[in-house]
DNA sequence: CTTAGGG
DNA sequence: CCCTAAG
């Protein structure tokens, strides 16, 4: 005992000195609760966090980590080692075990040596220092690291929360629901910490219960969180609850029940608990590469065989990198459960909630009719909502967005396309449904598909930032022009990844059709955008309008004036068949009002010039030639079918005559 | 589906 | 360009 004592004090006084404050600090400042809480179930706290709270406990540790010591240096460097380390563990710790016996109780060895400790100090440091990290890339508030510290440290001590888990989890591995959480602490609890234990699972791995760590586990008893929760709250105010609330939760609460205030907290840090508990079986069994990811594993690690190994990897030298990872995704996950809890259990009336929330429910089912007239409600309506990419948090560990997994089809992927509406300026996710070409897909469908992508990074962007950028859709063409190379490949799968840096560019694909179409015509290389820059613009007050224009080029107007000298006019797919096929833009509508187009002017030309294709005003001049030939072709197609237009031919036939007349 | 016409 | 209505 004396041993032990005068370890922890030699424990303390290092960590100090090295500046590891940070554990101290943040356990002190935070919180008043903390205290009691730490006090009851880590008391090690304010040591260190690593440090095991009971002198018992800490005798055990020390034990470990003599072994530790012993073994480590075989294992050590490797970052990867857990398995070795693992088994090495698993021998040291027969040894253990056997003065010990497998639950962590107390059995203790007053065997303290100050190498051993000194590297677990070290390892205290490196992990405390990453924790840091973590903590401010994530802006999470310290208080938030400070409590999962301390819960791990709590649970993992006690070892009765990660029993609950346990039996939780393997009595309903599924239940993600919690029916209500209002009945009673208990209840809540029991719920909160199942649920957790399955969404743990998901990104950990699949979680297996055989582990020593669980055996532990089931010894202990699952009082545990009611004494956190009930007794350590108890005796804070109001304003203290809700400063803890907020370290907990991270953001502010309006409730002002005390007894709400309570069960959240509790909640929240059972929640936690629960997570490193489960990080930390999980790592038992599974032996996940990272390592451990937090000084509170370590401390289990002490206490616990299971852990054992690990600690000694991290002891000695865990990767930092594998260390930071592991430590963020805890982190974020915690972050998420919290998040899903609240939502669940949303007593009060929580920003977050209504988010989500609102979020959820913006989606409206309108028709496509009916979108078209009323602006609004087209921008709200969405077949799927994108909901889904906000939920996304429960299972997914990745911090940025899933929007969705890679591999959907097409549709999904518009689907999941989201556009931050412009709309009032607050940036509000609206799911954005590109509006195809409803009357042809063929090749279309391609440069849909293309938009979307293009859309669909933009919308991610959008999403990741929640800014209220807004795509430009002016510089669609331009970004047409850009992507064009792209854009040839990109016929097929956008594939669109949860990343939100879609604008990767795929790997080209071989389609280079439309490079060849497009070389066939030489006149225009600018024409020869073989993507069509579909855009759509988000008109504030019209609601979007497609942008989709894509100017004609000359090439085009002049296949489009030969196919109609060749096809005549009203076959429209035919000459689109045989001069457009390359344009996969450009249906058969287009080329008809093109069509008309071009016969508008060149008769309204044609009188007050003579021909002469002055016209330029347009981007794209038109020769006069081109506009002489499509006099030509309009009189003799008109002139062609007698029968069809009387009422038509005779201002074609008369503006042929003048035609006609100044032609010849 | 394609064509023709209106917005 | 988009959207629809007709054949």
């Amino acid at each position: 005992m004396e041993t032990v004592v005068g370890v922890e004090g030699s424990d303390e006084g290092k960590f100090e000195e090295s500046g590891v404050e940070k554990s101290s600090s943040s356990l002190s400042s935070p919180k008043q609760i903390a205290d009691p809480v730490v006090y009851k179930l880590v008391r090690v706290e304010g040591d260190g966090r690593l440090v095991p709270a009971t002198d018992d406990e800490v005798m055990e540790v020390e034990e470990f980590l003599v072994d530790e010591k012993i073994e480590i240096p075989v294992v050590t460097d490797a970052g990867n080692v857990e398995c070795i380390s693992n088994e090495e563990s698993s021998s040291g710790k027969s040894h253990k075990e056997s003065s010990e016996g497998l639950s962590h109780s107390e059995n203790t060895e007053p065997d303290a040596k100050l190498s051993a400790r000194l590297e677990y100090i070290e390892e205290m440091l490196q992990k405390v220092k990453q924790e840091e990290k973590l903590r401010l890339a994530c802006g999470s508030p310290d208080h938030s690291s400070a409590f999962m510290n301390v819960d791990s440290q709590c649970s993992d001590q006690h070892d009765k929360l990660p029993a609950i888990d346990k039996k939780l989890q393997s009595e309903i591995p599924l239940q993600e629901i919690v029916p209500s959480s209002d009945l009673s602490l208990d209840d809540s609890h029991i719920n909160e910490s199942a649920r957790i234990g399955e969404c743990s699972k998901p990104p950990d791995g699949p979680i297996e219960s055989g582990s020593p760590a669980s055996v532990i586990c089931n010894s202990s008893k699952p009082d545990f969180y009611t004494l956190k929760g009930e007794i350590c709250l108890d005796n804070l105010s109001i304003r203290e609850l809700h400063g803890l609330f907020r370290a907990t939760f991270g953001r502010e609460t309006t409730v002002k029940d005390k007894l709400w205030l309570k069960r959240r907290i509790a909640m929240g840090l059972t929640n936690s608990c629960d997570v490193s508990t489960t990080t930390f079986t999980i790592i038992d069994n599974k032996l996940v590469n990272k390592g451990t990811d937090n000084s509170f594993q370590n401390a289990d690690g002490m206490l616990t065989e299971g852990s054992d190994g690990e600690a000694k990897n991290l002891g000695y030298e865990t990767s930092p990198t594998s260390h930071s990872s592991q430590m963020e995704n805890h982190q974020i996950v915690l972050g998420k459960r919290l998040g899903n809890l609240s939502v669940e259990l949303d007593c009060g009336s929580d920003d977050l909630q209504m988010e989500h929330r609102g979020a959820k429910r913006v989606r409206k089912p309108t028709k496509r009719y009916i979108e078209e007239l009323s602006e609004v409600e087209s921008r709200d309506y969405t077949p799927k909502v994108i909901g889904s990419a906000k939920n996304t948090g429960q299972g997914q560990t990745s911090p940025k967005y899933c929007i969705r997994p890679p591999g959907n089809a097409p549709l999904n992927e518009r689907t999941i396309v989201t556009r931050l509406d412009s709309l009032g300026g607050s940036g509000v996710q609206v799911p954005f449904v590109s509006r195809v070409r409803r009357s042809r897909p063929r090749k279309n469908i391609m440069a849909l598909m293309k938009f979307d992508s293009s859309g669909m990074g933009v919308a991610a962007k959008l999403v990741q930032e929640a800014l209220s950028v807004r795509s430009s859709p002016p510089e669609s063409e331009h970004a047409d022009k850009v992507l064009k190379v792209r854009s040839a490949s990109e016929q097929i799968q956008p594939l669109f990844a949860a990343e939100p840096e879609k604008d990767k560019r795929r790997s080209v694909m071989s389609t280079i059709e439309l490079g060849k179409n497009l070389g066939l015509k030489q006149t225009d290389s600018s024409e020869d955008n073989s993507d069509d820059g579909i855009a759509t613009v988000p008109t504030a007050k019209g609601g979007m309008r497609r942008k989709h224009h894509r100017a004609w080029t000359l090439v085009e107007v002049i296949k489009l004036v030969e196919g109609v000298s060749k096809c005549g006019t009203g076959r429209w797919s035919e000459i689109k068949r045989l001069s457009f096929a390359s344009y996969s833009y450009r249906t058969s509508v287009d080329l008809k009002d093109k069509w008309r187009n071009l016969l508008k002017a060149s008769f309204a030309q044609t009188p007050p010039d003579d021909g002469i294709n002055s016209r330029k005003h347009a981007s794209v001049p038109i020769p006069a030639a081109i506009l002489l030939k499509v006099r030509e072709l309009a009189e003799m197609h008109a002139q062609v079918p007698p029968n069809l237009g009387p009422g038509k031919l005779p201002s074609i036939s008369r503006s042929v005559h003048q035609t006609r007349s100044g032609y010849l």
